[in-house]
DNA sequence: TGTGTAAGTAAGTGAATACTTGCATTTGAG
DNA sequence: CTCAAATGCAAGTATTCACTTACTTACACA
């Protein structure tokens, strides 16, 4: 029936929209389909029901993967970028809210910044592998790089909404527009290692 | 004694602080050192109150300008892009908040995306000049590769603190490591045209 | 001195909100 | 079917908050 699942994905979603103070009990509870009573059965108070949608919901995120070695990095990295931006376009509202109460409620940004942080280090390892190889021309920090297309696709993906003229057109070729300026960055050439005809097989459409 | 700014700067303190929903007439008046009531008096309604606050401190903002005629790109970049990183910096709270209020209070998001919308214009009338003074080795859009930079200060300034690890070291290096990687995403050679005299002469300081 | 304006004090109103209590109802397992 | 656990319902408590009313004080200026 209506199962802790169910309570924990209506806060969530609450949450997404109206922040910590915003998301009353009464609210979640109507969320739900539940009485408001039967989350301070479940959870006890409205912070603890909280801090655990918020675990639950970054427990179930899996990321795309990066090659351990580099083949193909114009296609590797675009994909990767498309999987990594529409995670946060998916996620825009929740993010906003955390990272606005982080000074109020810093356990919830905690959480929240594991996801960032496990994709920041994948792809530093892929960046440093690519220079390893012996595929950069100019010498680069992998951090700063990494630091700079992740950049990139969060402030795209938390702003584009508000001012759609500051970020490059379209939306869906934007991920592949940042990780090629990228790659030049790094002094990157542009052809695969070997296998040109492979890389034009169309990078699966990620809808906005 | 106690002017009209003098609450407006309290509110501005209060809403960085602790949000539209944390900021209490009660919390602005005492950090105003005033009563409660005068707020209403002056302003009618804490809604008017912030949103008054709001406009007056987007308007006392002033940029750094980048020179019409691009001399030296990597100096001229790199101060542009610690001026800004610092503008980010110094309001990154004030800038959480908001973002993460836009959903229930547009009209104060659009208030503050209008520096941001001015300086990527900004930037992208730099890199257009590069380009078209044939300095750019590289095809690239002006536009992406202005949020690019923009966007990796903006993430820098907004997650540093809850990410350290995430972004490069030292803090103070990071806009200059950022604009030459976004040098040499576009192709730009990293010395000056020719003339190291002339380029002091327009990066004037607008206001703080 | 008289008057008007801005600020303060004190008290209170009505609405939300987190959370509780007591009791009735449903539901599922043995 | 039986019983116990889970859930629902109605009502209530204590607090906070935006905002109001009624009155007083301080000061500027004519």
């Amino acid at each position: 029936m209506h199962s802790r699942d169910d309570i924990l994905a209506a806060a969530a979603k609450v949450f997404a929209q109206h922040g910590f103070r915003g998301s009353t009990t009464r609210r979640i509870a109507d969320a739900a389909g539940v009485n408001e009573i039967t989350i301070f059965r479940q959870f006890g108070s409205k912070e603890a029901l909280l801090r655990e949608a918020m675990q639950h919901m970054t427990q179930s995120v899996g990321l795309v993967a990066l090659p351990d070695v580099p083949a193909d990095p114009d296609r590797e990295l675009t994909l990767w970028s498309e999987s990594f931006i529409q995670h946060l376009r998916l996620r825009s509202a929740i993010i906003r809210k955390t990272m606005g109460e982080i000074e109020e409620r810093p356990e919830m940004g905690e959480c929240a910044s594991d996801v960032p942080v496990r994709a920041s280090g994948e792809l530093c390892r892929y960046l440093a592998a690519l220079r390893k190889q012996g595929r950069t021309g100019h010498k680069f920090e992998p951090k700063t790089a990494a630091a700079m297309l992740m950049g990139a696709m969060f402030s795209d993906a938390m702003g584009r909404e508000m001012m759609p003229d500051v970020f490059p057109q379209p939306q869906a070729k934007a991920a592949q527009m940042y990780s090629r300026l990228l790659l030049h960055a790094i002094g990157v050439e542009n052809g695969s290692s070997r296998t040109t005809s492979k890389q034009t097989k169309r990078s699966k459409q990620l809808s906005a």
